[in-house]
DNA sequence: CCAGGGATGGACT
DNA sequence: GTCCATCCCTGGT
């Protein structure tokens, strides 16, 4: 099976619902003090902070926790959500496009067991947002990051194809009509 | 400094 | 599917 890095210029398309999409599939690596672990992306959300309520970067909001949103794609945005989960998300499009794209789940590939153990253990490992963050080692002090192998986060192409469903986003009902967008990818 | 809030997860029906 | 405890971070003061 063929298998190559993504480039950090995969992540500069400016369609972030398109990203999203073909981001079902690839595979997400971390490597933490020579702890590899990796899971195949089985749902993502995608957000756009020029008109989308449910975007931290909206609209067009400028401060501190969402400077990033305004870097070209590429680069990590991990942030704690209720006071306990890491978030992992994908900032994408080229420079001054807040977008990013949310990983909600994957299913584990390399380094099983290490993912168990940092998940104490419960076989539930990787189906939510904050679950796969845990299984995978990242914290909030891995935001800001560009996603490659010096950085111990990085994305692969595995030549999957897997087929997914639109759905509306999770978790986000204060965003109005917003909420009704079909922007949750999910593999069946 | 501090009030407000949240891109959850686990328990439950 | 619904309910709600959770507790750190954010950003405005």
């Amino acid at each position: 099976m063929k298998t190559r890095i993504l480039p950090i210029t995969y992540f500069l398309n400016p369609n972030v619902c398109d990203l999203a999409q073909d981001l079902i599939g690839k595979v997400i690596v971390t490597n933490f003090d020579d702890q590899l672990t990796s899971g195949i992306i089985t749902e993502t959300e995608a957000y756009c902070g020029l008109t989308d309520k449910a975007c931290h970067a909206y609209p067009n909001k400028k401060t501190n926790r969402t400077e990033v949103f305004y870097e070209d794609g590429g680069l990590s945005y991990v942030y704690l959500c209720y006071g306990i989960h890491h978030l992992f998300n994908i900032i994408t499009g080229p420079k001054d496009h807040p977008q990013a794209i949310l990983i909600r789940s994957i299913q584990p590939l390399e380094g099983k067991d290490i993912q168990l153990q940092r998940r104490n253990n419960n076989s539930d490992i990787a189906s939510g947002p904050g679950k796969l963050t845990q299984a995978l080692g990242i914290l909030t002090k891995h935001t800001n990051k560009p996603l490659i192998q010096k950085n111990n986060i990085w994305l692969e192409d595995h030549a999957l194809k897997i087929p997914f469903q639109k759905t509306k986003r999770i978790g986000i009902d204060y965003a109005g009509k917003d909420a009704d967008l079909l922007w949750r990818y999910v593999a069946h």
